[in-house]
DNA sequence: GTGAAAGCGCTAACAC
DNA sequence: GTGTTAGCGCTTTCAC
């Protein structure tokens, strides 16, 4: 026999009240409505007593929103879009809105999916890690002024704000301490992915490497989550096979971690010859042996200009204030990068 | 200027037919509702043009059902409960449900909204990995009839139904292959946690040593997910500590990947001398070297189980069919298990 | 101070 | 074959 799940009308009979009045004393509007004190004990009393739980989808509808937001990034599991999604969660939070995580992979299909899902869903706004193909669901969520944040990567043909890092001058950064630190044979193994961010890190390196008159050494991975063993053997092989290299920059957290693993399983030692930095940093660097230096995006900050940007769109839906950010991150210096 | 998503109406109106047509044609059930032919193609080729998105939430009102379920595990990023999520994912899909991720970190207070975030949203149904202390919670959603499957662990007080393996079996299994390998000296490192999976786990161990005529040697250590060093630091010293030690059980998939880790620390050849088998089988330990004996729970099987438990649930709402399934694993054995 | 009632966008029983 | 309409549970304007 089941059991119906009580409606506010349900109270108000009970209560012998207007449905009016338990709306405003849910809703915590009961002072400002000048609902007697008493009155106002008396549903409070009976809501908890019945353990009511109102219909959110029923409240969405009719006010239009959800308070309900979306973090889409590559890949939830990677240290650095899990930290800023901690962050962006606990500020959502405070503000009363609830966070949804999900991870792109990368893929557009499965993205174009989750955004017509959610839109559908009408959630209040979008925070996303573009895959390269997405443009046209962005615009259609955009021309629908649905609010929508990129983060990690812009999508230069978008007017679509955004938060991004100083990627150029971040890897060539990190690329110039290698040289500063002695090395002079640096490689540079990076995703193979037509994406502005991925370019720009790679311009910085050769930058880097150019103005020091060293040649680039560049090996591009195919981004295939589901291929981990093929692109261990691929970097295995590029490591074995140039034998000059004193240095590696990594062009990701998770490629430094695959090519450690790769490092050590050629041979336990190398390591301790090789100068190793990594473009974003990750807990695992601090805790592996020999610690790895790291060139860090500033994730606390990343996070709350992100939804800086998000709450500024919720509330003026109208007005376009466009803002499109590109901080800049910091050089973290471990044992990996010092001059072996 | 804000553009109004069209509605049902909207649509109606355009084409001069009602919303029941509309409505009839956008779910598939012009055929059925003897639509012509003429008509179901001027609609469809309207929606399509105005690339209309119905409001989901106006539906799930009206329909009191939003197609979402909830699966919430200790945590996603965990390969165990990933590979299952993924699968729960694709049968959810093929019968056009969404599925929503979450992971509770065994957090009760977190776990708790959680459920009750959902349950207001009116999601369909849950699949729960209970953290301890949460009795209360699922028996308010089964009170309210709300669906409610239990994954790797039951709740022993509760009437719920639940998909588990047989933690006894497997961990008497796992100990009594490393004795048969030769092991005499076999240490069994699993998690602090008053739940029964763990217990289990502890006493197939146990039974097992005690079968041989060995004594039980046991490290617990705290669940903390925030304090994986300081874990470290305890397997650390107990490996060192016990030197007679010969083999390690790890009692799940994380605290082996841990405690290898630490082997590889202490001494980068200790690894090729101890016995280690771990409770949940991992990518990583085909990938490890040695690879590394696992006892793998039947991912696929208690995938299909669960959903199969599932989808009776949300078509038979008023029959209570009782599904408490307990599966068999399997051993995997690999190099890491094998006589040194 | 409190209540009546409209309406958010959709579905489906019923009417014609 | 297609249209009319009630109603899902809630918020909020307006009336008293």
């Amino acid at each position: 026999m089941k059991k119906k799940r009580p409606s506010l009308k349900d109270i108000a009979d009970a209560l012998n009240i207007s449905t009016t009045t338990v709306s405003f004393v849910l809703n915590g509007k009961g002072e400002e409505k000048k609902i007697s004190k008493e009155l106002i004990a008396k549903v409070e009393a009976h809501l908890k007593e019945i353990n009511y739980k109102p219909n959110l989808v029923a409240r969405s509808l009719r006010t239009g929103s959800t308070r309900v937001l979306v973090f889409m990034v590559e890949d939830i599991s990677n240290s650095h879009f899990s930290k800023v999604g901690r962050i962006i969660e606990d500020i959502s939070y405070k503000n009363d809105y609830r966070v949804l995580f999900c991870s792109t992979e990368n893929d557009v299909k499965r993205t174009q999916d989750l955004i017509h899902l959610f839109h559908e869903r009408q959630v209040d706004g979008f925070i996303i890690v573009p895959p390269p193909g997405i443009e046209k669901e962005i615009s259609y969520l955009l021309e629908n002024e649905v609010p929508v944040v990129l983060f990690d990567r812009k999508i230069p043909e978008l007017e679509a704000d955004y938060v991004i890092i100083n990627n150029f001058e971040g890897a060539k950064q990190s690329t110039q301490h290698l040289i500063d630190s002695g090395y002079k044979n640096i490689a540079f193994i990076t995703i193979d992915l037509d994406q502005i961010q991925m370019h720009d890190r790679e311009a910085g390196y050769i930058a880097a490497i150019e103005e020091a008159g060293f040649s680039p050494n560049i090996l591009k991975i195919p981004y295939d989550t589901s291929n981990i063993p093929s692109s261990r053997e691929k970097i295995k092989k590029f490591i074995k096979e140039s034998k000059d290299i004193d240095a590696i920059f990594f062009a990701t957290n998770y490629l430094s971690q695959s090519g450690l693993k790769c490092i050590h399983q050629i041979d336990a030692k190398l390591i301790n010859k090789l100068g190793i930095i990594s473009f974003d940093d990750s807990n695992f660097f601090e805790m592996y042996s020999p610690t790895v230096s790291a060139f860090a995006q500033p994730v606390d900050e990343m996070a709350n200009q992100l939804m800086k940007i998000m709450f500024n769109k919720l509330k003026n839906k109208e007005q376009a204030v466009s803002s499109k950010l590109v901080l800049e991150g910091t050089l973290v210096t471990r044992e990996s990068s010092l001059k072996k």
